[in-house]
DNA sequence: TGGTTGACGTGGT
DNA sequence: GACCACGCCAACC
């Protein structure tokens, strides 16, 4: 339920991010708030992601930063963001991704 | 205008 | 590794 869609939102700037997240790579909220420059407003990605039902963002590709999937009851089924996951090839234990630190891709490596 | 909310992170035990 | 308590801060109501 984009509000105001001609206003440049906190928001906007997290989905850009997440739009560059590599296919097969994760990151998570922090690097995404580290990257914007708000270290301490981890949380603000998240709820970013909340409002981005109506684009095309690649939002499970964003865990928190053990790699846990602490976002899948948002997703239209609990195991939705599992799924996607697994379907790049990701494996897990229960909701905690395995090889996460390897997977893990930061906004600054381009 | 002001209090509450959270898909988080860090530091301590 | 785990668990707990506290701090953050933009958006929401």
């Amino acid at each position: 339920m984009p509000k105001k869609p001609e206003q440049i939102s906190f928001f906007e700037r997290c989905y850009e991010v997440v739009l560059r997240i590599p296919y097969g790579r994760v990151t998570t909220y922090g690097a995404i708030a580290k990257y914007l420059g708000a270290v301490r407003s981890a949380r603000m990605v998240g709820w970013a992601m909340n409002s981005s039902h109506d684009r095309d963002i690649p939002a499970h590709r964003v865990v928190n930063r053990v790699g846990l999937l602490t976002g899948k009851h948002h997703f239209d089924g609990i195991h939705l963001m599992k799924q996607l996951l697994e379907n790049e090839g990701h494996r897990f234990d229960g909701d905690r991704m395995l090889n996460f630190k390897n997977v893990f891709w930061e906004p600054f490596d381009v």
